[in-house]
DNA sequence: CTATTATTGATTTTTATTCTCAATAATATA
DNA sequence: TATATTATTGAGAATAAAAATCAATAATAG
């Protein structure tokens, strides 16, 4: 299996794009970290590690980034995009607390059938799903009998 | 079945909110659309009837619409948020185009089965879920013969 | 080595959404 | 019904994430 930087060269090379420092100093980064992560996280790593890499350029490169598969962006509702590597890992979906804002992962296999059925149908050419289940964990159900929903 | 007003209703006395004439201006408005919508096109929309509901009350109303479960937010990747009618309707995912945007709409019974697992097994208590498949519809795969992806 | 052109950083701009606060409207109570 | 209480509203200001601008720099092709 490619490394993530080595599908990355290929993608810039397969767009004309450049190979820069920069961005590979994100791509590194950005592996580095496990679990989600924000643009925020990942400036403030790279400062502190002397990288003088500026938000604009991770900003510029994300895109880049989900465009070749490496990533993908996640909806955490609480005002700006998180991140999360898809390369390599298995197809993940979320359960997400309303209350405290708790995210669980876990595997639903049955979605890939669901992406092929939808590409005969449709004619699409599939390129990813994303799931995101919502409710509210045992310590929030507990805390909110109130009645307010 | 209860009405859309009803079930607002209900919900604005169990938490001891107000019921406004603007509350349901924007309610009765919401309902008179069909399909997706966002900010912006209610306004316009209320705005054109001589209605005098200011953005700011849109937005303050939209959370309890879907904390009373009539609509959910949806992402269209295009800088803001939409909404749709989750009230009386079955619930349906989106197929949508990374080209174009074209969004498609299917339905996927199997997550029923999906969030009653997840209660089970991580004892919470679901209140609903969003699948999101993306790709490249034909007309966007043709175009895009050049390799870019 | 040079020319070309993409990328970068610093900064500004944009724009969706939230916040503030005085005025108003809805509800509870007398 | 009149009054007190308190939530809601509108207008505009504030916030903040993301995108755009542009001169300087770095990567690539020849």
């Amino acid at each position: 299996m490619k490394s993530e930087i080595q599908v990355f060269r290929e993608y810039i090379r397969r767009r004309s794009l450049r190979r820069t420092r920069k961005r590979e100093e994100i791509l590194r980064e950005m592996f580095a970290i496990h679990g989600h992560f924000d643009v925020d996280e990942l400036h403030r790593r790279l400062k502190n590690k002397g990288s003088k890499v500026s938000k604009a350029s991770i900003y510029r490169a994300l895109p880049l980034f989900i465009d070749c598969g490496l990533i993908r962006e996640v909806d955490f509702k609480d005002g700006h995009w998180h991140y999360e590597h898809i390369y390599g890992h298995a197809n993940h979906s979320h359960l997400r607390c309303l209350g405290c804002g708790e995210v669980l992962e876990f595997e639903e296999p049955g979605l890939s059938l669901v992406e092929q059925q939808l590409a005969r149908e449709y004619g699409y050419l599939i390129k990813g799903h994303q799931l995101q289940v919502h409710g509210y964990c045992v310590t929030c159900q507990e805390e909110q009998k109130s009645g307010s929903f």
